[in-house]
DNA sequence: TGTGAAAAATCTGTAAT
DNA sequence: ATTACAGATTTTTCACA
């Protein structure tokens, strides 16, 4: 939980910029520079910020393909432990247990059909479960900071 | 594209941590200092890396539902630019084009379900489209650092 | 908690090789 | 690309209200 408005400030600049500095943190905040850096220290060990992150094109690394993947298992009668079986695959970028038809959503990125079509086989071999792919043609936007309920969107 | 085997070091170390210092960036990737920033500001220019983003826990910030919606415009034979009415929308987080049934897959992040059962108004009205939502009931894990091709996983 | 100032580390730019 | 150096910025640490 975020304590107060400054928090919400701090957080805001630093999911738009991972690299802001303390000293513009320290204007849109108001707070004195130390006192932001405290803030932001405890907002780390709090678990509030979870680190930091390059945000790199995929194209650019040579995984243009993007697709989810809705994941259920044979047997549903077994102990699931998809998430961990899935965990160390190569290309799994995110994994959701979701309520639907599936028991899981994975985003996926590869660098082809022809290696989508691989790692699928990966994860039902790994996993025991049916795959139902959705590739992505476009993606508009990602990863775009939301705005917290109560927080101003600038 | 990448260059070479140092490019691809930069840009692992800074998708781990966007806050990797050049100094460090020397260590991993064997150039010098000064050559690494060299690096580092070509991966920004040509789009490699996009930016840098703090990673923030959603439900710390008062954002503890996740969504897919899969959206599909009620009347297929207009022109649809649903992605440019979608965009300023509070609480969409991603929006993809899909090869599926639906037109378009939205990641979206609210308070509550009453919160998304507003978003979910606002998104049918503005696009004109259906919407077909999963829920998630937990994150694995997100936001991975996907290695690329050629790439060894550490 | 907060502030302010000094010390240490980092970044940036330039120059020579 | 590498090394070296200097100036600016940032981060860190400490003393104190």
């Amino acid at each position: 939980m975020l304590d107060d408005e400054v928090d919400r400030a701090i957080v805001r600049a630093l999911r738009e910029d991972g690299r802001t500095t303390l000293a513009q943190l320290s204007e849109v905040s108001g707070l004195s520079l130390s006192a932001v850096q405290v803030r932001v220290r405890k907002l780390e060990a709090r678990g509030v910020i979870t680190g930091y992150r390059a945000v790199v094109d995929p194209e650019s690394v040579g995984l243009p393909l993007t697709a989810f993947v809705e994941v259920t298992p044979f047997d549903q009668s077994q102990e699931d432990d998809s998430p961990e079986r899935l965990r160390d695959l190569p290309g799994i970028e995110a994994c959701y247990s979701v309520a639907g038809n599936a028991n899981y959503m994975l985003l996926v990125r590869v660098a082809s059909p022809r290696a989508l079509e691989e790692l699928l086989g990966q994860i039902r071999r790994a996993a025991s479960v049916y795959t139902r792919s959705t590739v992505v043609l476009q993606t508009y936007f990602e990863g775009r900071p939301v705005a917290a309920p109560g927080d101003p969107d600038k």
